[in-house]
DNA sequence: TTTAGCACTCTTTTTGTTTGAGTGCTAACT
DNA sequence: AGTTAGCACTCAAACAAAAAGAGTGCTAAA
């Protein structure tokens, strides 16, 4: 992803970032004139009306027709997003303002990334992103039976990851204290540690024969289990600012941003597209490199966080190809380096109180 | 709101109609020659237009600017509405699909209105409101305590409406399964039955004492509690279909869609109209009579969800004011009382199995 | 009471013209 | 060599004028 571009001379270079930050800010095509004019390039308009015309066949630049300004091309971005992430300075002014809103907001995984997507739409302008990954597979370490009313009773599950779900499963008749004892022995005994698709009939029936009387809780229970994991699994998404985008002329055509929402809401897709990233670090997808077709006038910027070394969680932000890099890098590099910071951090319940329930 | 209109003879009555419902497929003003060539009124365009400009006088239609065809006045909409209210016909052909649809995908709460929305959203082609409405005071009946491991725990609460909502507790040391067990009596003993803001530092601070060793997890403990009952409180909302709306030529104009899409990003004022809905019944808010000035050029059908006489959930519909009203109307009505039935039934664990663990 | 006919209005569409930004090229300049 | 000034050329966007068309209101006849 990240190749040299020895072939280019120092103006060339020089004249490619300002003219891809002048197009960032206004949107439109910039011309040699317009350089010369705000950039203190120390050169006539028709030096650079050279060097862009040498930059548009090297393949950087794109004229939309002739006699309009040049426009940056993919590779373009590329080479902009490229160079900046090499010389990449965190300056993390905003760091503190950002622990702040996370940690006043924070509780469960779900709300921590609901929230951290809010907080990088409204830093950057542009649509967050906040995703929980599909695990690849949930097991269940430990299950807890607790009496709720005649005919209901709870299931509170542990998974693998530490996690706590709960189902409320009703039950036909009165079910007697002990009943539920022994129906959480079996179920310790037989599903801790079987992924999803390993609880099959056979042990469904088994469990049912060991239950004894009481065996018609035995095929709910499971069944619910079986969801809780599934559900587990599957991975979620959330957006926040998207009225952010229609700000952008690159938006207006409501036929076309229609079916990006269409898109986004799916959801499948863009899982798919996050989920299967292999780096874990910032990810900078521009243009038609994103293999969704409605987003090749979009770029996706999104980077994982770990907990203990495991993807709990991703953050991202959309915007029109033109986004602004350089802000939007960092920006998700503070945000995701403050949630893994304050994840990782291992401290006593005076301070942390809590954390995640049903999430991933 | 349903006010009634005698003074609006037969045949007025039934241009109406036709002019409302022309315009609600063509979304273009209908003249007078229109009516008359489709819609079998058996009079020329002479007498439609003599009509036509009594309607206009009376309030009914608007006329964009002159020599266009009319378009329904908000008060020609609201009297379409309440004659369709009336004459209203349950045809259910569809509800079979609704149930299996339901079914489904039928787990928690959250779910089934999540699901609902979508159903809305596609059976309409406008865009799906589920919302899960605030509840004014939420409760504990029982709480639980579940060791995780050396420093976790869980707590398992059970709400006074039933619902199981859980929390991941760390704690500084190990804690004794005997710790965990007075904790847990002391919070059966002290915190149930209390809403949220009852729950002051005199009773944190009695808790403690009465804790004597191992009172370092109260603290945490109770702030668990009070986040749970605060967050159970809050309303949330879903949307689905949000593309659809763009399919409108009323969408188009980008910078009002993204105002619209910012105001219901936020939730905040579309839970406030919602909640403070008074009838129990099918809402119809058209145009300017919804509050939220954005969505003034926009309708509003939704009808709250009861279990047991009371609101769990609220599904709705967002369209253009010239939505398809007589449609909208009967697959709200369907899908709410789909849901209220399958809510409603106490049915044995064999057969519904589970239901929802942290919804309302 | 209904209808046909006609003049009138106002938007939409079309067509033509102008303007201006920006380029490419050539020739002069350093 | 590389750089710059000047000029002719191109093309989209902005503007203006004209034509088309849809629909009305009104009047007079049926």
């Amino acid at each position: 992803m990240s190749t040299k571009y020895p072939e280019l001379s120092e103006r060339k270079r020089q004249i490619l970032k300002a003219l891809v930050e002048a197009h960032i800010e206004g949107g439109e095509p910039v011309g040699s004139k317009y350089i010369v004019q705000n950039n203190l390039l120390s050169c006539s308009s028709a030096t650079i009306r050279n060097e862009m015309a040498d930059l548009e066949q090297m393949g950087y630049l794109v004229q939309p027709h002739t006699s309009a300004g040049r426009v940056p091309s993919e590779m373009g971005y590329r080479f902009y997003v490229d160079s900046l992430v090499e010389q990449y300075a965190k300056t993390t002014h905003e760091v503190v303002q950002i622990n702040q809103l996370l940690k006043a907001k924070m509780a469960e995984i779900d709300q921590i990334l609901e929230t951290a997507s809010r907080l990088a739409s409204s830093m950057t302008n542009y649509t967050g992103i906040a995703i929980k990954p599909k695990a690849s597979s949930v097991t269940m370490s430990k299950f807890e039976l607790v009496s709720i009313d005649a005919n209901h009773f709870a299931m509170v599950m542990i998974t693998s990851g530490g996690a706590v779900k709960t189902k409320k499963i009703k039950t036909l008749g009165r079910v007697e204290g002990e009943s539920l004892r022994r129906l959480a022995e079996l179920l310790n005994e037989n599903l801790c540690g079987l992924s999803a698709d390993m609880i099959t009939l056979p042990i469904i029936m088994e469990l049912e024969n060991a239950m004894g009387d009481g065996s018609h809780l035995v095929n709910p229970t499971v069944k619910c289990v079986w969801e809780v994991m599934s559900e587990l699994d599957g991975g979620e998404m959330r957006l926040s600012g998207l009225n952010h985008l229609l700000k952008y002329p690159e938006y207006s055509d409501s036929q076309q941003f229609g079916q990006l929402l269409g898109t986004l809401e799916n959801q499948d897709e863009i899982l798919e597209l996050v989920s299967g990233s292999e780096t874990d670090d910032i990810n900078v997808l521009i243009g038609s490199e994103s293999p969704v077709k409605v987003m090749n006038n979009s770029s996706l910027v999104f980077k994982p966080i770990k907990k203990n070394g495991k993807t709990v969680g991703v953050i991202g932000v959309l915007g029109p190809r033109r986004m602004n890099y350089r802000q939007v890098l960092q920006t998700i590099e503070e945000i995701t380096g403050s949630i893994a910071g304050m994840l990782d951090s291992e401290q006593p319940a005076k301070l942390t109180g809590k954390e995640e329930d049903h999430g991933g």
